[in-house]
Formats: C-alpha cells, structure tokens, sequence
DNA sequence: TATTTTATGACGCACGATTGACATATTATA
DNA sequence: TATAATATGTCAATCGTGCGTCATAAAATA
C-alpha cells in the first residue's frame, strides 16, 4: 500500500494537520517541522494522492490533448511541443488520437470530461460544434472553427498559399497545379486552396486542382500523381502537405522529369523532420513553436479566467524555407 | 457546475442510490427506472466524474507512457498504437516525452505515481532501476533492462543486426561499417551492435564502428557522414536508425557516389512513414504493431494479476524489408 | 395465504487530502 | 509582565461516488 498522508504525520510524529500544511505550504510552521515532515516523506517515498487533491480542490492540472493521429510528424512535432510546455507549468498530457474517427472523438471527449480535466486543446474536428460546447470546458481550436466562443489558433494558411504559388511563379512555373489533401470547407487546406485560387487569378493564370485524399494509403496516392503527371501538362505543384510533396518528387523523378527545370514543387508544413531529411523540398513552414507556445497560453488564460476575452481568431505567420543549395527547387 | 449524481436522482425522481446501481448495473432494477434514469443523464448531459470513482475505487484507468520524443516518427507510431490499444479497452494514456532528460523523467514517473496510474509502460530510460522500482507500479519496459522483475519487450536486435549484415554483405560489400546512434550498453543499439559485430567476425572481414550520435543535430550528422564518406573506404554501412540512413543517402549523392553500385546502405526500424516515402531504402522493420500489442497485453495481466509471472525478456522477430524495386539497394 | 423474489429508498462509511474553526502552547516583542 | 506573533494539535466537514446494511413494498411464486 502507498503511504498517505497519515502515515507520514505518524513518521515524523506530527499531526495530519501540519502535514498538509507543510505539503501546502500554509499557516505557520516552522524550520524544524518542515524538516522532520521532509525527511519522512523521504524515508517513506511518499507522494501526495493527486486523485485525492483534485477531488477537493478544484483543478486536477490534467489537460487533454485531442489529434487525429501524433504519427503523422506535422502533429507529431506539435504535440510534444504542446506536452512539454504544460509539462513546464504543472499539468500532465492526456493523449488522445482519434484517427479521424467521429464515434472515438466522441467518446474520447466525454472520457476527457469524465476526468475533470482542465482544459482541451482540440486538434481534430469532426465533431458538430455542439458537442464541444456543452463540454462546458475551456478549449481552444486549432486549425479549426468549432463555435464563436472557442478561439482558434492557426498558422497563416491563406498567406502560406500565395507565397507558394507566387513561389511557383516567380521561378517560372506557369501551369501550376494545386494538390489538396482534402475537400473539407472550414478546414485549414481550404484557406490555402483559396489563398492558392485568389493568387492564380490575380496572375491571370488558369487554376488547377486535385484532391489527392490523406485518407488514400500511400502507394494509392503515388499512383494517382503519376497518373496525373503523365496525362496533364503541369510545371509547377502546390501541395498542401509535405508528405504529398515528397510523393510528387520521387514519382517525378521515375518519369524522369527533371526538378526544378521541368517541374517544380512546394510542399506545406514544414517540420523538422522535413527541414532535417528532406532540405532540398522547399516548403511553407508552419510555426509550430509559437503555435505550440500559443495554444497552451491560451488554454492556461482561459482556465484560469474563464471570462477573460481573447480574440475568436489568432493567426501566426509562416515562412517560406527554400532549398538553401542555390535557390532552385529540390 | 457540472451535473453530480444527486442531480440526476432528482431530475428522474429516484434516489441517489437508484441511479448509482442504474450506472454500475448492481442489484435489481426494472427496465422503467433505468430508462428514467438514462433519461435523465442525457438530460443533464451527466458524466460520472472518473476522479471521484477512482478516488473509492481502486483504479484509475489511467496509464502512463515514458517515450523520449514522439516527434521520432519509431516512437510516435509506437505510442499511437499503444495508446489506441488501451483506448479500446477503456484506459486513458498519459503521454510523458522525458527528452532523454533524466530529470524530466523522474519527475515524471513521480507525477504518474502521484496520479494513481495504474501501469507504466516506460520508453524512456535514464533512470536508475531503483527509481522505478520504488514506483511499486506495474511497469513493461520498452527495449531496455530495468530490473530483473520488470519485463520487456523488444524486437530481435541482435538479428536484425545480423540479416542486415548479412544482406549488405551477399550483394557484394565488404567493406561493412556500422553507423550506430548510440553507445550506451543495455541499449537496443548495442544489441545490433552486437549481431553486427559477430557477424562481422563470421565472415572473417574487419569490422569498422562510427557512433552518430542520435544528439546531434541533422545537420552536424550530415557533416561527420560527409567527412567519414570521403576519408574512409566503405561500400556498405549498416545503420541503427532509418534516419541516419537517409542522411547518409544524401551525402552519398552529394559526393557522387552511386548507390548500390557503390555504398550499400541498410537502416532499422521500418517505420511505416520510412515504407512509405522512403520504400527505396532497404531495411530491418521492428514489428511496431505486435509490440505495441504485447506492450499493452503484458502491462494489463500485470496490472489484473500483480503476481502473474511473466517472461522476463519478449522478443519479437523482425522482418528485412528491401527496396521493391529490383533487388536493389536504394 | 405464506413465502420468496424483485425493486427501491434511506443512511452512513470509505476513499485521501484540504481547510477552517478552535484550542493551546511556546516564543518574541512591547 | 502583558500582549502579540508563531507554532502545533484536535475535530469535523467537504469533494463525488460506490457499496454494504436495513427497511419496505410490490409482484411473483409456492
């Protein structure tokens, strides 16, 4: 059995009482108990019950983190981010990757609410609104809009699309190609379809697009793009994810068109494993950092003052990463 | 406030005592009552709250899980699958990335002990056995010994190290180096080391070790590859990581080497992002799924049966995955 | 009709820690 | 010395649920 809180007061020969108080750092007490409740703590290896704690205190300094899925590395790299930020200030990371599913999301937040935590930063969203909302919790979005009361956090995806295209363009790309990973109105790939279309417009040039799904297993998506490299004419792609990105190339590169010269290509995202790996994708990176930084600041200001009005909409500005080995394309 | 048991007894006009054996399906209850009840949860949109149960209970249906970084994508496929295993089964995970920091990592596992988990499954290995021993929690290793009452489970380092040898050899190399991420014994690396070594020592050809230290940054890596390419004579390398091995494909391009022609290269892990983007590089796939599963089997019969006697060590087989595309290398 | 089974309520303790109200010492300060 | 500040103890309530014990009543069965 775990030691609790009477055992320690027995140990050190105090009362429960001044235990807790020196555990909660209340009242007076002096130097000497403070020590002799120490020592006992130590000798017995006892750490206080925080299931016990948050029973009778309000927070329980949980925090649940909701994904699609952290072995994609975009979300991969922002969850640990996120997870070490709270980590930093006290509260513990509830992992949860609902795989897109809607029924898991659901069960997923009502387990979350079931365990009183303090907060949800929401990373997937297939859910209605409703259900976030009578969660009756803190949240904060990202990347997403789930009702006029949950801020969202997000990069600058309708800016990062016309940096791209104009990327595109600007190194002599003309018939450039918009591959979007899915179709979705509201999410993050549709400002950046937007962004992309809008960008196409103002240069007078034609729009083209094509939804190579995330949902596809890999092999299908490579199929699908050198079916699509071989039937239309295109010289430059916007894909609005890195992985999609990498897929193009090698399937560009066994139909032997030539990058950039023949075809260029611009990935989104931006991670670290990408910068690391793959250098030669030029990218839009997201900031996952601040975003990171972002999210738990508000998540935290929201919990601490539920009232405390933030903006609906925080949008972070992206950066364009070239291939540094000259400023060609891949 | 969040509805409370006695609010839903009242909204359905039962007593507490009703609804408490509604939830927990205890004693006798008629269809009527139970619907009422129901009823009256949806209403109230009622979530027992998990702190107090396990507050009386026993378990928390809490777990926690120790990886360094889940931003490797070897772990964060890792921990998706366990935390998808556990999720089906009705526990929560809590995800704790140590960053190889002994520190953070204690105080982590003193966290989750203070949370009442009811199982560890640790990943991250800095700390002395002593500490987690004294967590008295039920703990499944990942890849390293901890203690002789602590299981693990691994994937057959030794050979995996040996096929990757071997297969670098039969296509002609001779020149075998091993580029290992670590040097820490105990370690999974020091495993492959080992079958690298040995087998080395079978084919009666010199064995040659460089440590590409898994701290350094991509960058710095890149250099050392660099350098160690253009100084040393090698036309195979055997790599403990995948992701050293694409950087060693990058700077064998840079430098005009041909691969296979030239450097034969093999990585592990086999992670299923390497499969897909990467299906050009050979490598030795650790079972990621079936040791998540064992992982999430081992730590539940401990956790159902303190005393249950498990194996001390599991080893999982591996599997070499090659190039597809002819029996090539790269 | 007598007895068992089924269905519900009322009550209270337990889980482990926090906290406030009071009481009582021991020091320190005026 | 009288008063205040400091230091500790006792006691009990509280957080939300689970569950055992009793009691009671209706329905089902003997």
């Amino acid at each position: 059995m775990r030691p609790k809180l009477n055992d320690v007061a027995r140990e050190a020969g105090v009362s429960s009482t001044t235990v807790s108080r020196v555990i909660n750092n209340h009242g007076y007490l002096s130097e000497k108990t403070k020590d002799k409740v120490f020592e006992a703590m130590k000798k017995l290896n006892y750490q206080p019950n925080s299931i016990a704690r948050s029973l009778h205190g309000k927070q329980t300094n949980l925090i649940g983190v909701l994904f699609s899925s952290v072995s994609n590395p975009f979300f991969g790299e922002l969850v640990e981010k996120i997870e070490n930020k709270f980590f930093k200030l006290g509260y513990k990371t509830i992992l949860c990757n609902s795989a897109d599913n809607k029924e898991k999301e659901r069960v997923y937040l009502n387990m979350l609410i079931a365990n009183q935590v303090d907060g949800i930063i929401a990373g997937a969203h297939n859910l209605g609104i409703k259900e976030y909302e009578k969660a009756g919790l803190p949240i904060i979005s990202f990347d997403r809009y789930l009702s006029d009361t949950i801020p969202i956090v997000s990069s600058d995806n309708y800016q990062g699309a016309v940096l791209a295209t104009q990327e595109l363009y600007q190194n002599g790309a003309k018939s450039i190609y918009l591959f979007a990973s899915s179709q979705t109105p509201n999410s993050p790939t549709d400002k950046r379809r937007t962004g992309y279309l809008e960008t196409m417009a103002h240069l007078n040039l034609p729009a083209h697009e094509k939804v190579i799904s995330s949902s596809m297993a890999s092999n299908v998506k490579a199929l699908l793009i050198k079916q699509i490299l071989t039937t239309e004419s295109i010289d430059g792609i916007f894909c609005t994810d890195d992985l999609t990105a990498l897929i193009v190339l090698r399937q560009a590169k066994e139909l032997g068109l030539r990058v950039p010269q023949d075809l260029k290509v611009i990935g989104y995202d931006g991670t670290q494993l990408i910068q690391n790996y793959h250098p030669e994708l030029t990218t839009v990176a997201q900031p996952i950092n601040d975003m990171a930084e972002l999210l738990v600041e508000l998540l935290l200001q929201r919990i601490e003052n539920k009232k405390s009005d933030l903006k609906h909409h925080y949008i972070l500005p992206v950066k364009l990463i070239r291939n540094p080995s000259s400023s060609q394309f891949c």
